[in-house]
RNA sequence: GGGCCGUUAACUCAGACGGUAGAGUAUCUGCCUUUUAAGCAGAGAGUCACUGGUUCGAAUCCAGUACGGCCCA
């Protein structure tokens, strides 16, 4: 893309003039003293003649966002990271060669400035510039004032341009982390201690995902990285952290999609003599501290629909849910193939090769999941979809586990945790023969946690929050691209390699 | 992986029926000392994503490829 064309041509003319006029282009030692929004903020509620009184003299530095030209007198914004503020510069009021270097600058460099502050007659704080230097020349030209970057493929290829141009996604990235910010405080305040445990694996488990392969060289294995921290996490417990999270990277390689990207950032904590019910329960708190303190209410709106955070939220076992959001009836439920009479002539795209459990969820994710507006947990989770998890004391057919919805879409996962090694192993015994089977996803045996596991788990709950999807709740985003800094693309075929 | 749609100037977008490629912003020149999508007058700027085909002639029709978007698995 860096080809040169007239405008770029035409930046790189004005670089040669400054360099013969000896002026150094990466200049280092200007020191701004204030900050734009500091500067509105400061004297933004001063009247023009307070203002003419006080002569006060500011000092910032900024980019060139935008400029209006008369002969001998220019208006121009300078957008540094707090926001923006205008300047004026007079040709009568500066040197000559002041004047000079700012008819050879364009929008988009960035340059150091002081003068005093005035506001204009349409009341507009602006400084009037008695010094100005250069502190970088731009020599691409910034994407058009008034629309702006909408182009999906250059934001997201070219994220320090729509960073630039948009302050609706420098707004997103920072709502971001202070979610993330708040997630960690609250569980800090809980006496949960945060880890880092591997992100290349050995055995990839704790979910069911394909993943991604590497190679270490020195040691001549292959390692996978890691989809999901969970069989660590609980090896932390059982070493006596009782209560540990962590909150960073987990890679599946999966399709992409408006949920999906091949890395996310997940949240993960276990809490030992806690149960899957406390979790739920604990899970309010959590969401509803971090919207309340980052949003600042708990009804908030997601692409146009009203969404109610407010505790406590509804508690459904899958089953029920299935049926009365569903509208499965209760003869479709009785076995296997009934499940898989009931797809058919509901149209809905199963595996028929799957057993009941795989066949229920299905049904669920296309039935009612989409129907989950407002936060919900769905419980009772079939214990052959979930081979972590504790047998439900009154139904081993189920699990003490939930997984939280909201805007049609899972948000978190929850369980109180399998810690019979026996039932363990038989657990992944049973998932390597799913694997057998052709379910590439299915669980691998791990011998060292089920050692661990033999050492003794105390009775532990955990859970997953997506921290991606709770971002797009929180800040309307309509993709997990629009808060991924970098989401994954393909590599640009357009751009050359030097 | 499948279906539909898109790709035209740096950016945002027009471009019926196949007949020399258009606008606004940005850039450049001139005028302009309180503007703010500043204004007025003028100028320059394009491998119409790529490859092939049909045609006297293709941005336009056809096929394939690349990248992207949306929907589905």
């Amino acid at each position: 893309m860096p080809e040169d064309n007239q405008l770029t041509a035409r930046r790189k003319e004005k670089v040669d003039i400054l360099k013969s006029a000896g002026l150094n282009l990466f200049p280092n030692d200007f020191k701004p003293q204030h900050r734009a929004a500091d500067v509105c903020a400061g004297f933004g509620d001063k009247t023009s003649q307070e203002l003419e009184e006080s002569l006060f003299q500011v000092k910032l530095a900024g980019r060139i966002m935008s400029r209006r030209d008369f002969g001998k007198a220019s208006f121009f914004h300078i957008q540094d990271d707090t926001g923006q503020i205008q300047a004026y510069i007079k040709k009568a009021d500066v040197p000559e060669q002041t004047f000079e270097l700012y008819r050879l600058l364009d929008l988009g460099d960035i340059v150091g400035l002081a003068g005093r502050v005035f506001k204009t007659k349409t009341g507009e704080l602006t400084i009037v510039v008695s010094e100005l230097k250069l502190l970088v020349k731009s020599v691409l030209p910034l994407p058009e004032k008034f629309h702006g970057l909408t182009d999906k493929e250059l934001r997201y290829r070219q994220r320090y341009l729509d960073l630039i141009v948009n302050k609706e996604v420098r707004d997103v990235f920072v709502t971001r982390n202070r979610i993330i910010a708040e997630v960690r405080n609250f569980l800090n305040d809980h006496g949960f201690l945060e880890v880092e445990t591997p992100m290349m694996q050995p055995i990839p488990g704790g979910a069911t995902a394909k993943p991604f392969k590497t190679f270490h060289n020195a040691l001549g294995m292959e390692l996978f990285l890691r989809i999901a921290p969970e069989l660590y996490l609980k090896r932390l417990v059982v070493g006596g952290f009782h209560r540990v999270y962590e909150l960073n990277r987990n890679f599946r390689n999966e399709g992409l999609s408006l949920q999906h990207n091949p890395e996310f950032t997940m949240l993960e904590f276990y809490q030992a003599f806690a149960t899957y019910e406390d979790l739920m329960s604990f899970t309010e708190d959590l969401v509803c501290r971090v919207a309340q303190k980052v949003i600042g209410r708990l009804v908030i709106t997601y692409q146009g629909k009203d969404v109610d955070l407010t505790p406590p939220w509804k508690r459904i076992p899958l089953v029920e849910a299935v049926q009365t959001i569903g509208g499965v009836p209760p003869e479709a439920l009785m076995d296997v193939a009934a499940l898989r009479r009931y797809a058919r002539d509901q149209a809905m795209a199963i595996n028929e090769t799957e057993g009941y459990g795989k066949t229920l969820a299905k049904i669920f994710d296309l039935a009612v999941e989409p129907r989950l507006i407002n936060p919900t947990f769905i419980t009772g989770y079939p214990t052959e979809i979930s081979p972590l998890a504790r047998k439900n004391e009154q139904n081993p057919e189920i699990t003490d586990r939930f997984e939280l919805f909201a805007v049609g879409r899972e948000m978190a996962n929850g369980f109180s945790e399998l810690n019979d090694p026996e039932d363990q192993r038989r657990r992944f015994e049973g998932q390597l023969e799913e694997f057998k089977a052709g379910d590439e996803e299915a669980h691998q045996m791990d011998e060292d946690y089920i050692r661990a596991l033999e050492y003794g788990l105390p009775p532990t709950a955990g859970e997953g929050i997506g921290i991606d999807r709770l971002v797009m709740l929180l800040t309307d985003s309509p993709s997990i691209r629009d808060v991924i800094l970098f989401p994954h693309m393909r590599p640009e075929t357009s751009l050359g390699q030097k």
